[in-house]
DNA sequence: AACCAGGTGGAGC
DNA sequence: GCTCCACATGGT
């Protein structure tokens, strides 16, 4: 047991990194409040500093952080890779966050050809317009509202020509039964059926099932990753991204974030 | 004014 | 299968 809670805290005794956990690209519902981080997922929230989290549903960031996997062991294993050094001293903080599906299957068809930036601000109207109150936030929203915005509400709220995506998907969503095939799913056969919805492609994919479901073993290949990572060789985002997965195995996501961070901030 | 941003879908071959 | 290209929007 490397955490406990007290009075609903969540104190971990090992150091977390929030800085490197929350900016390394897999989250965009976050603010720097008083020296740490509001942090915002669903309906819920909570507030993150030092090797504190205070919330008001310390069982769901216990799971969202990933606070029972050992990283450690993970940093291990990837560390006999020499160019995952130096990514790793960088961003060896980082934790894969495990994500609400249908908020992240969202949230990474708005980025896709876009900026960090301005994806937070979409993804933050989107809540105000129609999540629910919780208070001082706005929950995501869910299925059911968003499937009712017309695509002019949609063009509204800045989400420009992903309008139609986001639609049809989350009315595909509006049935569980998706969601539930797809948490069951192995990765390849998840992977296949997350194609399935509009908006989503293999980059999509991948970052819906690293950071919604864990799968470690995807790789997601953006243009930051494509610039590290691709060659003369590796000229395709699809050759980077099985290099990589035959490479890094059952880890490959990890290994993504941490060159992903890095990459980032150099 | 072009070009870019955590890409995708569609047309044409 | 593959390679181009348009696609809103806001920022340099």
């Amino acid at each position: 047991m490397k955490y406990f809670v007290q009075n609903g805290v969540i104190k971990t005794e090992f150091p977390l990194d929030f800085e490197a956990i929350l900016t390394c690209g897999q989250v965009f519902r976050y603010e720097r409040y008083d020296g740490g981080y509001n942090v915002y997922s669903k309906d819920k929230k909570c507030f993150a500093k030092g090797n504190e989290i205070f919330s008001d549903d310390a069982n769901y960031f216990v799971n969202y952080f990933d606070l029972n996997s050992d990283y450690d062991e993970y940093k291990k294993e990837l560390s006999e890779f020499d160019e995952l050094k130096d990514p790793i001293r960088v961003g060896g903080g980082i934790r894969i966050l495990r994500q609400d599906l249908f908020e992240t299957i969202i949230s990474f068809i708005i980025s896709a050809n876009n900026n960090i930036p301005r994806i937070k601000r979409i993804i933050e109207r989107m809540c105000e317009y129609c999540g629910v109150c919780c208070g001082d936030f706005y929950s995501f929203p869910s299925s059911d509202s968003l499937s009712r915005l017309s695509l002019s509400e949609l063009r509204k709220l800045g989400v420009g020509f992903r309008d139609v995506y986001i639609q049809k998907t989350s009315r595909i969503l509006t049935s569980d039964n998706f969601l539930k095939e797809l948490e069951a799913a192995p990765t390849k056969e998840a992977t296949n059926l997350l194609l399935t919805l509009p908006g989503v492609g293999p980059k999509v994919a991948d970052c819906v099932l690293l950071f919604g479901l864990s799968r470690l073993d995807c790789f997601p290949v953006d243009t930051w990753i494509y610039k590290r990572c691709g060659n003369d060789e590796l000229n395709t985002s699809q050759k980077v991204r099985s290099y990589y997965l035959n490479r890094y195995g059952s880890l490959a996501g990890l290994a993504q974030q941490y060159i992903f961070y890095s990459a980032r901030n150099d």
